[in-house]
DNA sequence: ATGAAAGCGCTAACAA
DNA sequence: TTGTTAGCGCTTTCAT
């Protein structure tokens, strides 16, 4: 099981090195005799082209860089494994960056992003004011922003319809017969936060309310905070919209078990995400679907359609997607 | 930020270019005056050594395979992130190969493997059948299995006390006056499964006590069953060990939401791993602890070490842990 | 300590 | 279609 190289092979098949070459290279002309003859070789020493040489000459190296910075939320290990297994079919393969959300990080991982000479980026859970992106793009690495889009600018992102979600949020709550609406919100330095935040106030607005609002930083610790803060003020709320599944389950344990009360009865609760935990009994969220099989499969298309043709414009792609209704809300007044 | 060579910087600093590339080779010889030289001119122009014409020639590519089966076990994203942030401190990447637990993908898993050069494998919740790792550890490669162990072999492995593990737990449960146990184990094709199981059934063998075991292939589904057939039969049990926590979830689940049972009053729970979610007030589940972080400092570690000095004989490590009591056992009798 | 020269394993012109 | 040739960007002898 040593190294075996095209020459060995061609010297066997006794054919040429380039022969050889031409034979793996899918685009490349070669007689039906030549390829068995490769082939048959090739197999007997078990020979594999070397990514590596081919990397360097084509500049290709099927190696797609993933930026992340945190997994604990559900929903990214889901996305990461359908990214992973959609791009392998394609001959691709994941490579992982892990970063935080800070300037002199995100440098360093740019930097090596380029040293590993990645065909392509796809970032996730990554905020937006990273110019992390941007610099990639300008690299010429074409760049997909998974689950988080950037205010008008020339970078791929594919996102569920967000603005569209927090208002659908806030449409069905109100039909639900609630009247003090609270926001939890998703991090304010992410569209996604953002967009769902703007879409559900925009709907109350509309109804003449002013909503409060807490960051909840996609974070446990701060959600649970923001919830307690919330129920212990001199008008609580009768639902909350939390900006995120991973969230929801925060302020859920913390109604339920620190302060007593019932959801939806005391309080109705919605998500975001829909990840396969808000389906199980113990939390029996009601929330918004993130299609994430549909996400992967449009951010692999847009990626590879790139890599393939870098004259292809970036877009911006926004998956509309239904609420899930279940136990932490009673359903619309009819 | 077009395409910077070590060239160019040579001709920028007046020196050779084999200059450049020793004052970039860690263990080189160079004049302070050169490395400054080459320094400045090397900042100036954005100039980083291209990873893949070093790994061809060093046959170190810096990338290490992680093999892995399936991310729904909130245990393996933890494990990920944690992995990718030690070896990205150290200089080493991540590649993600995801597989299923058959033959044939195990196969070309292996190739790809090996076509990338990828420096070390470590495998996570991948079955012991797999000669994947035989053939990597034949080739050369060092790999280390992560939370799987191996029947006495040449691999390097990394895992809990399992067997152990299982004993404490029946201890546990016996000292907390139960006495109809029973297990839901982990999948018997996985050391870890089956290590667990026999701790455990091996402490109450020596009571007396043969205990029920249906195996739950560390699947929600296939667990949830088993729970609803054991409290199904004549004799229900009063306390069950379940394989993982990811199927406790399940269990617990099925146990209160379609069974209407009460726990730990009408059953016992204990999982394992102790994954995040076991301690939110939701399951608030009784479990032994895996300890993540030591387990990924282990197997960096080992393979590193591998890495850079082969002639290391494999190891493999079994790090003891913990039960940590919550709220699905009642306390010992004491 | 430094430069010149020889490749690593492969693809991509270029002729034939 | 095929073989020959020239590199990709770098590390590593080998002289100096």
């Amino acid at each position: 099981m040593e190294k075996v190289t095209s020459l060995q092979v061609a010297e066997r098949a006794g054919v040429s090195q380039s022969a050889v070459s031409r034979v793996f290279t899918p685009g490349a002309s070669a007689s039906a005799k030549t390829v068995e003859k490769v082939r048959k070789a090739a197999t007997e020493l078990g020979y594999r082209p070397n990514m590596m040489a081919r990397a360097m000459i084509t500049g290709k190296s099927r190696i797609i860089g993933l930026v992340v910075a945190y997994l604990d939320n559900q929903f990214y290990p889901l996305a990461l494994q359908l990214l992973s297994n959609a791009l392998q079919a394609k001959g691709y393969h994941i490579l992982v960056f892990t970063a935080a959300n800070t300037r002199g990080d995100a440098d360093e991982v740019m930097q090596q992003l380029l040293d590993y000479q990645v065909d392509g980026i796809i970032t996730a859970s990554v905020g937006m004011t990273n110019d992390l992106t941007q610099r990639c793009a300008a690299a010429g690495i074409p760049v997909v922003m998974f689950n988080r889009g950037q205010a008008g600018d020339d970078i791929s992102s594919v996102t569920s319809a967000n603005k569209l979600g927090g208002r659908h949020v806030a449409e069905f709550l109100l039909s639900c017969g609630h009247r003090r609406l609270a926001h939890i919100s998703g991090w304010s330095g992410s569209s996604t936060g953002q967009d769902r935040q703007s879409g559900f106030c925009a709907v109350l607005a509309e109804h003449g309310q002013d909503v409060p609002v807490i960051d909840g930083m996609f974070d446990r610790e701060t959600a649970a905070a923001a919830a307690r803060k919330m129920m212990e003020s001199a008008t609580p709320p009768d639902a909350i919209f939390v900006g995120n599944d991973h969230m929801a389950f925060a302020v859920l344990d913390t109604l339920r078990h620190d302060l007593g009360l019932r959801v939806p009865d005391d309080v109705a609760i919605v998500g975001y995400d829909d990840v396969p935990l808000a389906a199980w009994p113990a939390y029996n969220l009601t929330t918004m679907r993130q299609p994430v099989n549909r996400m992967v499969d449009a951010t692999v298309n847009m990626l590879l359609t790139r890599i393939e043709d870098p004259a292809t414009a970036p877009r911006r792609l926004e998956i509309e997607s239904p609420l899930i209704q279940r136990g932490t809300t009673k359903g619309p007044k009819t």
